[in-house]
DNA sequence: AACTATTTATAAGA
DNA sequence: TTCTTATAAATAGTT
């Protein structure tokens, strides 16, 4: 119904899809609007355009929402209610699963372990020996990296309190005294003083294999294990 | 669009009434299906008939309760949902906390470590050293309950089969020969023949102060940490 | 439920 | 956007 006939499929051109959306919604309208009149019915029209504008039409004998109360009404069913029940059921699923992953981190970090069978046991062992190792490299490498960071801060403070003694007319052998050449110091100083945070034995903590008594299960790594 | 003109005014003739409410009915419907092929759109469209029947069209690209909400939205109101909202926030909670296990579990076994210092790395390296240790202890406590249960079997048996014998006319004699004594070694080949699971070192794997290379991190523990 | 004369909607062009 | 108009589509009245 007009200079050509159009298949019924989606107009491409961005702008003639909008005038083609235009015209037609009206006469949609319009259309709805002769029927309620002629027909006495009742007629509730929601129209969101491809860029999510809203438009509507309603009978002016009626409400959008006693529209949809009827509706709800008529198909027996509460939309709500079975969108409600399905939150509902999501929620059930989701605190399961968080449960489950409340008991597997209490295994691993050791608790609760009275259903595993000897091999499981086994098994999960192995797995947390593996991580510690992954931890303890990890921590090595932190602390090289600040270790070294750190020795190249003092030898350049060095250096330029060196040129500083010279430029104020010390000779190179007034320079023999009064500087640290311990720098190497730094790393066992470093160990000591990080590793004793909690009390645990200073000379053991960092050893490449060390002793597995007296270790403190206390960190801001045990998370908060309470069920609810 | 008839034989004849007619006035947009109610149809008083009952049946010629109906006839219209039905035919001009497919009419919307049709253009409603076409104005959603054609322009990408979205319609909902609820008639209540003057003897309240109720007829709908619904865009395939969408859902009556879908278009209900996008009504509210874009009007700003809420009909009669309080708890909705309540509980999709209540959802987003719990899958924040559930990627947040993820993230922890990932850390305890040794991954994802590079955000964290190296007091952080060195407390996580204790809570883990702490977890194997209790691991350990109940893996032994397992080994050591199933070993002296085997035991009294064991014994129990030999007790039975003497009983045998010498009711069947044998000396004490007779029994000094035919009975293994060494029930201690029981313990050994258990440790053997358990801890050769995956291929690890045999020797080594229990005892109580293991080396740290060498250690599988396969096992029946390590959870699927993909997001979703 | 068909048919069809006529009205109405609208595609394309301005 | 809005108007115009040739043409397609819908439908009122009839069978």
């Amino acid at each position: 119904m007009g200079r050509g006939k159009i298949e019924i499929q989606k107009i491409e051109n961005d702008t003639n899809r909008q005038v083609t959306y235009s015209k037609r919604r009206n006469g949609i309208f319009k259309k709805a609007h002769e029927l309620t009149v002629l027909c006495d019915a009742r007629v509730s029209i929601l129209m969101l355009s491809g860029n999510k504008k809203l438009h509507e039409y309603i009978s002016p004998t009626t409400t959008t929402k006693r529209m949809i109360d009827d509706y709800q009404k008529a198909l027996g069913i509460d939309l709500w209610t079975t969108h409600y029940d399905r939150m509902q059921e999501e929620l059930r699923k989701l605190k399961e699963v968080n449960n489950n992953f409340r008991k597997e981190i209490r295994q691993i970090l050791g608790h609760d372990l009275n259903e595993l069978s000897f091999a499981e046991l086994h098994s999960l062992e192995q797995t947390i020996e593996s991580s510690v190792n992954s931890v303890r490299q990890r921590k090595y490498h932190v602390l090289k990296t600040q270790t070294d960071t750190h020795k190249k801060k003092v030898k350049a403070l060095e250096h330029r309190y060196t040129e500083l003694l010279l430029e104020s007319g010390a000779t190179y052998e007034d320079l023999q005294y009064g500087i640290s050449e311990d720098i190497e110091g730094d790393y066992e100083s470093a160990i000591t003083n990080l590793s004793n945070h909690n009390g645990a034995s200073a000379m053991y903590a960092l050893r490449l294999h060390p002793s597995d008594h007296d270790i403190s299960s206390e960190g801001h790594f045990v998370p908060d294990l309470s069920l609810n």
